[in-house]
DNA sequence: CAGAGACTATGATGTTCGTCATAGTGACTA
DNA sequence: TAGTCACTATGACGAACATCATAGTCTCTG
């Protein structure tokens, strides 16, 4: 039950940065969400809100290499639709309110926070490295995987945040389709 | 003057969102970044904070149109070069420290800020429809237009984020490339 | 040159935030 | 059974924030 509650801070933490952003992550957010005892979050994170936003994000990015790890897929396509069904699933299951909890630290971390933008930063080479040496095992050559990678990354990332903003999956659905292009030649 | 100040401040939060996100840009912060005088704030926007930020993001909106506009190339390889051109400056001026600042406002904009969420689908949309036009200029057919235009504004605003974490240009050139490449046939 | 309206200047107000101190509870050990 | 350590409970603290009130200054009109 230490850890459970712990645990369940940094689970709480990364479903409200998807949602509401960096500072919207308050603790009070976080307790209310997870209905912690407030007096243990400096028991828990004696390094305070950086430590459980770090937390998190790196929780978020285990997260999604595991399911990358999940699909040794002999095919480019497949490894692309795994991994844009995952971030699918994540708007759907929120009605479109929540996005990627990295990208949301990553653009509301400035200037002071730079221990936070090298965690992001960390989360995102991982994904990337993952998902070129998926490529690789599908069978494109290194450079041709590294540069898919690259893109289908991006191009998710932006296309979580397009969909938020515009309520709508469409523009999400459309840059899945043309990623599984890109895949496929 | 007047209008001066005003125009200032929405500048001064249009560079603030994009570095230090919505919650980052408060009115002590853009006070400080264009030496505007405190008390004239509620002057200027009545409607307080989201007004400024309404008035910012619509006026970054604009500046990509505009910017888009001056380029009624015949060419689909220019048209994307075009944007990603102009985004690459944003990285490149700021020393890899700003991004997008609709998409900062978009991601942390959570819940209770609804009319926030729309100013932001609102020139996500426009940028689309400005690229989607391009390319049908430029001689694609309507479908795919569509298609690429939204998948170039997406992976463009990841590739943003995926360059500012990793503090590394390699990241967007690489993207930027692929989107080329991915106009070019 | 007088008056009005646009703007500036300064600072108060109430809220929320991160942080932390203090006191308490419970279980496990010796 | 006495003591220790992990955890919970409550709330205080200063800082930063958005907001607004009040008073002062500029500038243009009549």
């Amino acid at each position: 039950m230490a850890a459970d509650v712990r645990a369940k801070m940094i689970r709480g933490a990364a479903q409200a940065l998807s949602e509401r952003g960096l500072d919207g992550t308050s603790f009070s957010e976080v307790l209310e969400r997870t209905g912690a005892p407030r007096g243990s979050v400096y028991h828990h994170f004696p390094g305070g809100k950086d430590e459980l936003v770090t937390e998190a994000v790196r929780y978020v990015g285990a997260l999604v290499v595991t399911a990358l790890d999940a699909h040794p897929d002999a095919d480019p396509v497949a490894v692309t639709q795994a991994f844009t069904g995952l971030w699918r699933q994540v708007l759907v299951r929120s009605d479109l309110h929540a996005g990627c909890a990295v990208a949301a630290v990553t653009v509301a971390a400035g200037g002071d926070q730079q221990a936070l933008l090298e965690v992001t930063a960390a989360v995102f080479r991982e994904w990337q490295d993952g998902l070129t040496a998926s490529y690789g095992r599908a069978g494109l050559d290194d450079a041709r995987a590294a540069a898919l990678a690259v893109t289908v990354l991006a191009a998710m990332e932006g296309a979580l945040v397009l969909s938020r903003a515009t309520r709508d999956l469409a523009a999400f659905d459309a840059v899945a389709d043309q990623l599984a292009d890109l895949a496929a030649r």
